[in-house]
DNA sequence: TCTGGGGTCCTAGGACCC
DNA sequence: TCTGGGGTCCTAGGACCC
Protein backbone atom coordinates (compact mmCIF):
# COMPACT_ATOMS: atom_id res chain seq x y z
CA UNK A 1 0.00 0.00 0.00
CA UNK A 2 1.59 3.24 -0.89
CA UNK A 3 1.18 6.17 1.64
CA UNK A 4 -1.76 8.35 1.57
CA UNK A 5 -2.34 12.19 2.65
CA UNK A 6 -5.17 13.45 3.86
CA UNK A 7 -6.65 16.78 4.93
CA UNK A 8 -9.87 17.68 6.91
CA UNK A 9 -10.94 21.10 6.49
CA UNK A 10 -14.01 22.53 8.47
CA UNK A 11 -15.71 25.60 9.47
CA UNK A 12 -15.26 27.45 12.83
CA UNK A 13 -18.28 27.76 14.52
CA UNK A 14 -19.68 27.44 11.28
CA UNK A 15 -23.16 28.26 11.53
CA UNK A 16 -22.10 31.57 14.01
CA UNK A 17 -19.72 32.16 10.98
CA UNK A 18 -22.17 32.24 9.06
CA UNK A 19 -24.29 35.02 10.78
CA UNK A 20 -21.79 36.96 11.29
CA UNK A 21 -20.22 37.15 7.17
CA UNK A 22 -23.65 38.82 6.87
CA UNK A 23 -23.41 41.21 9.70
CA UNK A 24 -20.30 42.83 10.90
CA UNK A 25 -21.65 43.51 14.43
CA UNK A 26 -21.11 40.20 15.49
CA UNK A 27 -17.73 40.26 14.36
CA UNK A 28 -16.02 40.44 18.36
CA UNK A 29 -19.45 39.46 20.24
CA UNK A 30 -20.46 36.10 21.40
CA UNK A 31 -22.54 34.56 18.91
CA UNK A 32 -24.86 31.30 19.56
CA UNK A 33 -27.21 29.62 17.33
CA UNK A 34 -30.17 27.34 18.51
CA UNK A 35 -31.55 24.16 16.98
CA UNK A 36 -35.49 23.51 16.18
CA UNK A 37 -38.14 25.59 17.65
CA UNK A 38 -35.08 27.28 19.34
CA UNK A 39 -34.48 24.32 21.89
CA UNK A 40 -30.79 24.32 22.47
CA UNK A 41 -27.32 25.99 21.95
CA UNK A 42 -25.82 24.11 18.49
CA UNK A 43 -22.78 26.19 17.62
CA UNK A 44 -21.05 28.74 19.82
CA UNK A 45 -18.05 31.00 18.98
CA UNK A 46 -15.15 31.02 21.13
CA UNK A 47 -16.61 34.11 23.01
CA UNK A 48 -19.68 32.48 23.54
CA UNK A 49 -18.18 29.45 24.57
CA UNK A 50 -16.03 31.54 27.16
CA UNK A 51 -19.00 32.41 29.04
CA UNK A 52 -19.64 28.77 29.76
CA UNK A 53 -22.25 28.09 27.14
CA UNK A 54 -21.95 24.60 26.46
CA UNK A 55 -23.53 22.35 23.38
CA UNK A 56 -26.68 21.30 23.74
CA UNK A 57 -27.81 23.93 26.44
CA UNK A 58 -31.40 24.19 26.30
CA UNK A 59 -31.73 28.26 25.34
CA UNK A 60 -34.42 28.39 28.40
CA UNK A 61 -31.80 27.41 30.86
CA UNK A 62 -29.38 29.93 29.52
CA UNK A 63 -31.31 33.09 28.40
CA UNK A 64 -30.12 35.05 31.18
CA UNK A 65 -26.95 34.59 30.60
CA UNK A 66 -26.86 35.51 26.95
CA UNK A 67 -28.86 39.03 28.21
CA UNK A 68 -25.95 39.94 30.43
CA UNK A 69 -23.33 38.40 29.16
CA UNK A 70 -24.34 40.49 25.60
CA UNK A 71 -24.51 36.98 24.03
CA UNK A 72 -26.04 37.43 20.27
CA UNK A 73 -28.36 34.40 19.59
CA UNK A 74 -29.44 32.80 16.22
CA UNK A 75 -32.63 30.34 15.76
CA UNK A 76 -31.12 27.97 13.24
CA UNK A 77 -31.16 29.56 9.16
CA UNK A 78 -30.52 26.05 7.31
CA UNK A 79 -30.69 27.44 4.09
CA UNK A 80 -28.47 30.02 4.56
CA UNK A 81 -25.57 27.37 6.29
CA UNK A 82 -26.61 24.87 3.31
CA UNK A 83 -25.28 27.67 0.72
CA UNK A 84 -22.63 28.88 2.53
CA UNK A 85 -21.49 25.11 2.92
CA UNK A 86 -21.56 24.86 -0.96
CA UNK A 87 -19.51 28.23 -1.60
CA UNK A 88 -17.05 27.01 0.55
CA UNK A 89 -16.45 23.17 -0.90
CA UNK A 90 -16.26 24.77 -4.44
CA UNK A 91 -12.97 27.17 -2.99
CA UNK A 92 -12.08 23.46 -1.68
CA UNK A 93 -12.38 22.17 -4.59
CA UNK A 94 -9.60 24.25 -6.24
CA UNK A 95 -7.17 22.72 -4.07
CA UNK A 96 -7.64 19.39 -4.87
CA UNK A 97 -9.38 17.00 -7.55
CA UNK A 98 -10.82 14.61 -5.10
CA UNK A 99 -13.14 15.96 -2.26
CA UNK A 100 -15.86 13.86 0.42
CA UNK A 101 -18.30 16.58 1.73
CA UNK A 102 -18.48 14.94 5.02
CA UNK A 103 -20.81 16.86 6.78
CA UNK A 104 -22.41 20.28 6.00
CA UNK A 105 -19.20 22.24 7.81
CA UNK A 106 -16.52 19.32 6.78
CA UNK A 107 -14.47 18.14 4.46
CA UNK A 108 -11.69 15.38 3.12
CA UNK A 109 -9.63 16.50 0.59
CA UNK A 110 -6.97 14.19 -1.04
CA UNK A 111 -3.55 15.45 -0.64
CA UNK A 112 -1.36 12.32 -1.61
CA UNK A 113 -0.06 13.78 -4.65
CA UNK A 114 0.85 17.08 -2.89
CA UNK A 115 4.97 16.60 -1.81
CA UNK A 116 5.12 16.81 1.75
CA UNK A 117 6.97 20.13 1.34
CA UNK A 118 4.19 21.90 -0.42
CA UNK A 119 1.30 20.27 2.21
CA UNK A 120 1.44 23.16 5.11
CA UNK A 121 1.73 26.25 2.48
CA UNK A 122 -0.91 24.23 0.56
CA UNK A 123 -3.28 24.58 3.44
CA UNK A 124 -2.46 28.02 4.79
CA UNK A 125 -3.27 29.13 1.04
CA UNK A 126 -6.77 27.41 1.23
CA UNK A 127 -7.70 28.76 4.35
CA UNK A 128 -6.52 32.07 3.35
CA UNK A 129 -8.66 31.72 0.10
CA UNK A 130 -11.34 30.53 1.83
CA UNK A 131 -11.49 33.50 4.44
CA UNK A 132 -11.16 35.89 1.15
CA UNK A 133 -14.04 34.63 -0.82
CA UNK A 134 -16.55 33.36 1.39
CA UNK A 135 -15.78 35.00 4.80
CA UNK A 136 -15.83 31.82 6.72
CA UNK A 137 -12.90 31.10 9.10
CA UNK A 138 -11.80 27.09 9.04
CA UNK A 139 -9.03 24.79 10.34
CA UNK A 140 -7.23 22.28 8.22
CA UNK A 141 -5.92 19.26 9.72
CA UNK A 142 -3.26 17.02 7.66
CA UNK A 143 -2.86 13.00 8.47
CA UNK A 144 -1.83 9.32 6.19
CA UNK A 145 -5.36 8.65 7.33
CA UNK A 146 -8.73 9.84 7.64
CA UNK A 147 -8.72 9.71 11.34
CA UNK A 148 -5.40 11.03 11.91
CA UNK A 149 -6.27 14.06 9.51
CA UNK A 150 -9.38 13.92 11.92
CA UNK A 151 -6.99 14.39 15.22
CA UNK A 152 -4.63 16.69 13.48
CA UNK A 153 -7.95 19.21 12.44
CA UNK A 154 -8.88 18.39 16.57
CA UNK A 155 -5.08 20.23 17.13
CA UNK A 156 -5.44 22.91 14.95
CA UNK A 157 -8.56 24.10 16.52
CA UNK A 158 -7.13 23.68 20.15
CA UNK A 159 -3.53 25.24 19.73
CA UNK A 160 -4.18 29.20 18.46
CA UNK A 161 -0.31 28.93 17.48
CA UNK A 162 -0.33 26.68 14.72
CA UNK A 163 -2.56 29.12 13.29
CA UNK A 164 -5.17 26.88 12.25
CA UNK A 165 -2.81 24.38 10.13
CA UNK A 166 -1.63 20.93 11.75
CA UNK A 167 0.15 18.77 10.05
CA UNK A 168 0.78 14.71 11.41
CA UNK A 169 2.21 13.29 8.57
CA UNK A 170 5.49 14.84 9.91
CA UNK A 171 6.95 12.68 12.23
CA UNK A 172 7.87 14.96 14.91
CA UNK A 173 4.23 16.98 15.03
CA UNK A 174 3.08 12.96 14.86
CA UNK A 175 5.02 12.02 17.98
CA UNK A 176 4.49 14.85 19.77
CA UNK A 177 0.34 15.14 19.72
CA UNK A 178 -0.18 11.55 19.80
CA UNK A 179 1.05 11.74 23.51
CA UNK A 180 -1.02 14.68 24.26
CA UNK A 181 -4.30 14.30 23.44
CA UNK A 182 -7.18 12.11 25.65
CA UNK A 183 -8.48 9.14 23.71
CA UNK A 184 -12.14 10.80 24.22
CA UNK A 185 -11.16 13.17 21.32
CA UNK A 186 -10.55 10.36 18.40
CA UNK A 187 -12.89 10.21 15.76
CA UNK A 188 -15.36 7.77 16.70
CA UNK A 189 -14.37 7.02 20.40
CA UNK A 190 -17.89 8.16 21.92
CA UNK A 191 -18.39 8.10 26.26
CA UNK A 192 -18.55 4.42 26.26
CA UNK A 193 -15.97 3.58 24.25
CA UNK A 194 -13.12 6.24 26.64
CA UNK A 195 -14.76 4.60 29.58
CA UNK A 196 -13.33 1.08 28.39
CA UNK A 197 -9.99 2.74 27.18
CA UNK A 198 -9.96 4.42 30.01
CA UNK A 199 -10.53 1.29 32.12
CA UNK A 200 -7.58 -0.57 29.70
CA UNK A 201 -5.16 2.10 30.77
CA UNK A 202 -5.24 4.43 28.12
CA UNK A 203 -4.21 7.65 28.60
CA UNK A 204 -3.32 9.01 25.57
CA UNK A 205 -4.07 8.28 21.81
CA UNK A 206 -0.54 7.03 21.19
CA UNK A 207 -1.60 4.46 24.13
CA UNK A 208 -4.60 3.55 21.82
CA UNK A 209 -2.56 3.48 19.06
CA UNK A 210 -0.21 0.79 20.73
CA UNK A 211 -3.09 -1.23 21.91
CA UNK A 212 -2.86 -5.02 20.58
CA UNK A 213 -4.99 -5.31 17.77
CA UNK A 214 -7.54 -7.96 19.27
CA UNK A 215 -7.57 -5.72 22.37
CA UNK A 216 -9.04 -3.17 21.22
CA UNK A 217 -11.63 -5.68 18.77
CA UNK A 218 -12.62 -7.42 21.95
CA UNK A 219 -13.41 -4.38 23.80
CA UNK A 220 -14.72 -2.19 20.77
CA UNK A 221 -15.23 -4.35 17.73
CA UNK A 222 -13.94 -4.14 14.29
CA UNK A 223 -14.71 -0.24 14.78
CA UNK A 224 -11.61 -0.56 17.40
CA UNK A 225 -9.66 -2.58 15.53
CA UNK A 226 -9.76 -0.54 12.36
CA UNK A 227 -9.30 2.59 14.56
CA UNK A 228 -5.96 1.46 15.97
CA UNK A 229 -4.62 0.67 12.60
CA UNK A 230 -5.87 3.89 11.10
CA UNK A 231 -3.78 5.76 14.12
CA UNK A 232 -0.71 3.86 13.17
CA UNK A 233 -1.06 5.14 9.78
CA UNK A 234 -2.70 2.48 7.60
CA UNK A 235 -5.89 3.57 5.65
CA UNK A 236 -8.92 1.56 6.57
CA UNK A 237 -11.14 4.04 5.57
CA UNK A 238 -11.16 5.32 2.09
CA UNK A 239 -12.77 8.86 0.87
CA UNK A 240 -16.16 8.86 -0.24
CA UNK A 241 -16.15 11.30 -2.95
CA UNK A 242 -19.66 10.07 -4.23
CA UNK A 243 -22.30 10.00 -1.21
CA UNK A 244 -23.20 6.15 -0.89
CA UNK A 245 -27.33 6.40 -1.51
CA UNK A 246 -28.56 6.54 1.52
CA UNK A 247 -30.73 3.43 3.20
CA UNK A 248 -33.41 5.02 5.00
CA UNK A 249 -34.91 9.30 5.56
CA UNK A 250 -36.84 10.76 8.36
CA UNK A 251 -38.86 13.64 8.88
CA UNK A 252 -39.57 14.22 12.43
CA UNK A 253 -40.21 17.35 14.49
CA UNK A 254 -41.22 18.73 17.76
CA UNK A 255 -44.02 20.87 18.21
CA UNK A 256 -43.80 24.36 19.47
CA UNK A 257 -46.95 23.28 21.44
CA UNK A 258 -48.05 20.35 22.93
CA UNK A 259 -50.50 18.58 20.60
CA UNK A 260 -54.11 17.15 22.08
CA UNK A 261 -56.37 16.91 19.20
CA UNK A 262 -56.72 14.47 16.06
CA UNK A 263 -56.96 17.11 13.54
CA UNK A 264 -53.74 18.95 14.70
CA UNK A 265 -51.71 15.77 14.96
CA UNK A 266 -52.76 14.61 11.38
CA UNK A 267 -52.05 17.66 9.96
CA UNK A 268 -48.69 18.06 11.16
CA UNK A 269 -47.79 14.25 10.18
CA UNK A 270 -49.33 15.33 6.82
CA UNK A 271 -46.48 18.05 6.62
CA UNK A 272 -43.65 15.99 7.09
CA UNK A 273 -44.47 13.38 5.00
CA UNK A 274 -45.27 15.91 2.14
CA UNK A 275 -41.60 16.95 3.32
CA UNK A 276 -40.48 13.63 3.09
CA UNK A 277 -41.74 13.36 -0.40
CA UNK A 278 -39.59 16.11 -1.08
CA UNK A 279 -36.09 14.47 0.52
CA UNK A 280 -37.16 11.00 -1.58
CA UNK A 281 -38.17 12.41 -4.90
CA UNK A 282 -34.22 14.76 -4.93
CA UNK A 283 -32.87 11.46 -4.67
CA UNK A 284 -34.65 9.65 -6.98
CA UNK A 285 -35.97 7.09 -4.39
CA UNK A 286 -38.88 5.40 -2.73
CA UNK A 287 -40.50 3.08 -0.11
CA UNK A 288 -42.88 0.09 0.01
CA UNK A 289 -43.48 1.55 3.96
CA UNK A 290 -43.48 4.39 6.10
CA UNK A 291 -43.44 4.26 10.10
CA UNK A 292 -45.34 6.82 11.54
CA UNK A 293 -44.79 7.30 15.12
CA UNK A 294 -45.50 10.32 18.16
CA UNK A 295 -44.79 10.27 21.63
CA UNK A 296 -45.38 12.91 24.70
CA UNK A 297 -42.22 14.22 26.28
CA UNK A 298 -40.66 12.72 29.61
CA UNK A 299 -40.30 16.41 30.79
CA UNK A 300 -43.81 16.21 31.34
CA UNK A 301 -43.63 14.79 34.86
CA UNK A 302 -46.80 13.93 36.02
CA UNK A 303 -48.54 13.46 33.09
CA UNK A 304 -49.74 10.59 31.46
CA UNK A 305 -47.24 9.26 28.88
CA UNK A 306 -47.32 7.32 25.63
CA UNK A 307 -45.89 6.61 22.62
CA UNK A 308 -46.66 5.10 19.46
CA UNK A 309 -45.42 3.82 16.02
CA UNK A 310 -47.21 2.07 13.19
CA UNK A 311 -46.35 0.90 10.06
CA UNK A 312 -48.03 1.74 6.69
CA UNK A 313 -47.44 -0.72 3.88
CA UNK A 314 -48.20 0.15 -0.23
CA UNK A 315 -48.57 -2.36 -3.25
CA UNK A 316 -45.25 -0.86 -4.17
CA UNK A 317 -42.80 1.48 -3.97
CA UNK A 318 -43.45 5.26 -4.12
CA UNK A 319 -42.36 8.71 -3.20
CA UNK A 320 -45.58 10.34 -4.55
CA UNK A 321 -46.82 12.72 -2.01
CA UNK A 322 -49.94 12.02 -2.03
CA UNK A 323 -49.18 8.14 -1.32
CA UNK A 324 -47.50 9.27 1.47
CA UNK A 325 -50.16 11.62 3.20
CA UNK A 326 -52.82 9.27 2.93
CA UNK A 327 -50.26 6.72 4.48
CA UNK A 328 -49.48 9.14 7.33
CA UNK A 329 -53.29 10.01 8.31
CA UNK A 330 -54.04 6.79 8.31
CA UNK A 331 -51.18 5.57 10.65
CA UNK A 332 -51.95 8.97 12.79
CA UNK A 333 -55.52 7.52 12.82
CA UNK A 334 -54.86 3.90 13.67
CA UNK A 335 -52.91 4.39 16.87
CA UNK A 336 -54.54 8.10 17.81
CA UNK A 337 -55.64 8.45 21.69
CA UNK A 338 -56.86 11.36 23.04
CA UNK A 339 -56.37 12.82 26.65
CA UNK A 340 -52.57 12.93 25.98
CA UNK A 341 -50.25 16.34 25.57
CA UNK A 342 -48.00 14.63 22.56
CA UNK A 343 -44.41 16.46 22.41
CA UNK A 344 -42.97 14.99 19.35
CA UNK A 345 -44.43 13.41 16.05
CA UNK A 346 -42.76 12.03 13.28
CA UNK A 347 -42.53 9.90 9.79
CA UNK A 348 -39.48 7.57 9.14
CA UNK A 349 -38.05 5.00 6.05
CA UNK A 350 -35.81 2.44 5.91
CA UNK A 351 -35.13 0.18 2.86
CA UNK A 352 -35.43 2.65 0.21
CA UNK A 353 -34.89 1.79 -3.43
CA UNK A 354 -34.15 3.65 -6.45
CA UNK A 355 -37.90 4.12 -7.67
CA UNK A 356 -36.90 3.95 -11.81
CA UNK A 357 -35.49 -0.09 -11.05
CA UNK A 358 -38.20 -1.10 -8.05
CA UNK A 359 -40.75 -3.94 -8.61
CA UNK A 360 -43.94 -2.94 -9.64
CA UNK A 361 -47.37 -4.48 -8.52
CA UNK A 362 -49.44 -6.24 -10.14
CA UNK A 363 -52.69 -3.87 -12.12
CA UNK A 364 -54.88 -6.23 -10.04
CA UNK A 365 -53.15 -5.97 -6.78
CA UNK A 366 -53.16 -1.79 -6.49
CA UNK A 367 -51.02 -0.95 -8.93
CA UNK A 368 -50.33 2.81 -8.39
CA UNK A 369 -50.33 5.65 -10.96
CA UNK A 370 -46.84 6.15 -11.23
CA UNK A 371 -46.44 7.74 -14.40
CA UNK A 372 -48.97 10.66 -13.74
CA UNK A 373 -47.61 10.88 -9.81
CA UNK A 374 -44.15 11.86 -11.27
CA UNK A 375 -45.20 14.42 -13.52
CA UNK A 376 -47.71 15.85 -11.27
CA UNK A 377 -44.73 15.90 -8.32
CA UNK A 378 -42.15 16.87 -10.76
CA UNK A 379 -44.36 20.21 -11.44
CA UNK A 380 -45.32 20.58 -7.17
CA UNK A 381 -41.77 20.27 -6.85
CA UNK A 382 -41.00 22.95 -9.74
CA UNK A 383 -43.20 25.31 -7.99
CA UNK A 384 -42.06 24.73 -4.49
CA UNK A 385 -37.85 25.15 -5.89
CA UNK A 386 -39.33 28.05 -7.71
CA UNK A 387 -42.00 30.21 -4.78
CA UNK A 388 -40.81 28.82 -1.70
CA UNK A 389 -41.49 25.34 0.13
CA UNK A 390 -45.09 25.14 1.14
CA UNK A 391 -46.30 27.52 -1.65
CA UNK A 392 -47.89 24.56 -3.19
CA UNK A 393 -49.12 21.66 -0.82
CA UNK A 394 -51.55 18.54 -0.70
CA UNK A 395 -55.32 19.46 0.83
CA UNK A 396 -54.77 16.68 2.98
CA UNK A 397 -51.86 18.57 4.35
CA UNK A 398 -53.43 20.85 5.47
CA UNK A 399 -53.52 24.71 4.68
CA UNK A 400 -56.74 25.81 6.47
CA UNK A 401 -55.84 25.29 10.44
CA UNK A 402 -53.84 27.80 12.11
CA UNK A 403 -50.25 25.89 12.25
CA UNK A 404 -49.39 26.84 15.90
CA UNK A 405 -47.61 23.40 16.63
CA UNK A 406 -44.91 24.36 13.68
CA UNK A 407 -41.47 24.21 14.99
CA UNK A 408 -40.33 27.73 15.95
CA UNK A 409 -37.70 30.41 14.53
CA UNK A 410 -38.16 33.58 16.61
CA UNK A 411 -34.62 34.69 15.83
CA UNK A 412 -33.75 33.42 12.36
CA UNK A 413 -31.55 35.83 10.22
CA UNK A 414 -32.49 36.39 6.75
CA UNK A 415 -32.24 33.97 3.71
CA UNK A 416 -29.50 36.32 2.35
CA UNK A 417 -28.12 34.34 -0.18
CA UNK A 418 -31.17 32.39 -1.35
CA UNK A 419 -34.52 34.68 -1.21
CA UNK A 420 -34.31 37.50 -3.31
CA UNK A 421 -36.37 39.14 -0.82
CA UNK A 422 -34.48 38.43 1.86
CA UNK A 423 -31.21 40.01 -0.03
CA UNK A 424 -29.06 42.03 2.49
CA UNK A 425 -28.95 45.74 1.67
CA UNK A 426 -25.90 47.75 1.34
CA UNK A 427 -26.08 51.60 1.78
CA UNK A 428 -22.98 53.78 0.30
C1' DT B 1 -30.95 -38.35 33.28
C1' DC B 2 -31.27 -37.02 28.10
C1' DT B 3 -32.56 -33.17 24.38
C1' DG B 4 -27.66 -32.22 16.62
C1' DG B 5 -25.51 -28.96 13.94
C1' DG B 6 -25.44 -25.67 11.10
C1' DG B 7 -27.12 -21.87 8.39
C1' DT B 8 -29.87 -17.31 7.20
C1' DC B 9 -32.72 -13.50 8.14
C1' DC B 10 -34.66 -10.02 10.90
C1' DT B 11 -35.02 -6.85 14.74
C1' DA B 12 -33.87 -4.24 18.71
C1' DG B 13 -30.67 -1.76 20.93
C1' DG B 14 -26.24 0.40 21.61
C1' DA B 15 -22.83 3.46 20.08
C1' DC B 16 -21.21 6.89 17.36
C1' DC B 17 -21.22 10.99 14.14
C1' DC B 18 -22.42 16.06 12.91
C1' DT C 1 -44.07 27.58 30.18
C1' DC C 2 -39.31 26.25 27.71
C1' DT C 3 -34.68 20.35 26.62
C1' DG C 4 -33.01 19.28 18.17
C1' DG C 5 -32.89 16.38 13.94
C1' DG C 6 -31.06 13.00 11.03
C1' DG C 7 -28.00 9.67 9.86
C1' DT C 8 -24.61 5.08 9.97
C1' DC C 9 -22.67 0.77 11.60
C1' DC C 10 -22.30 -3.25 14.59
C1' DT C 11 -23.79 -7.08 17.52
C1' DA C 12 -26.68 -10.22 20.04
C1' DG C 13 -30.38 -12.97 20.07
C1' DG C 14 -34.61 -14.96 18.42
C1' DA C 15 -37.19 -17.21 14.66
C1' DC C 16 -36.93 -20.25 11.33
C1' DC C 17 -35.06 -23.66 8.06
C1' DC C 18 -33.12 -28.29 6.67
Amino acid sequence: MTGRTYALSDGNSFYCSCERVFDARLARVPVIVLSNNDGCAVARTSEAKALGIKMGDPWFKIRDLCRSGGVRAFSSNYALYGDMSARVNEVYARFSPRIEVYSIDESFLDLTDVRQADRMPLARDMRATVQAWTGIPTCVGIGPTKTLAKLANHVAKKVPELEGVCDLTDPVQYAHWMARIEPGEIWGIGPANARKLEALGCESVADVRDLDARVARKAMTVVGERLVQELRGVPCLDLEEVAPTRKGCAVTRCFSDRVEDLATMEQAVATHATRLGEKLRAGGLGTDHVTVFFHTSEHDRNRPQRSVSTVVSFPEASNDTIVLVKAAVFGVRKVWKPGYRYSKAGIVTTDLVPLEASQRAFPSMGQLDRENATALMAALDACNRRYGRGTVVPATAGVVQKREWATKFEMRSPRYTTRFEELPVVAA
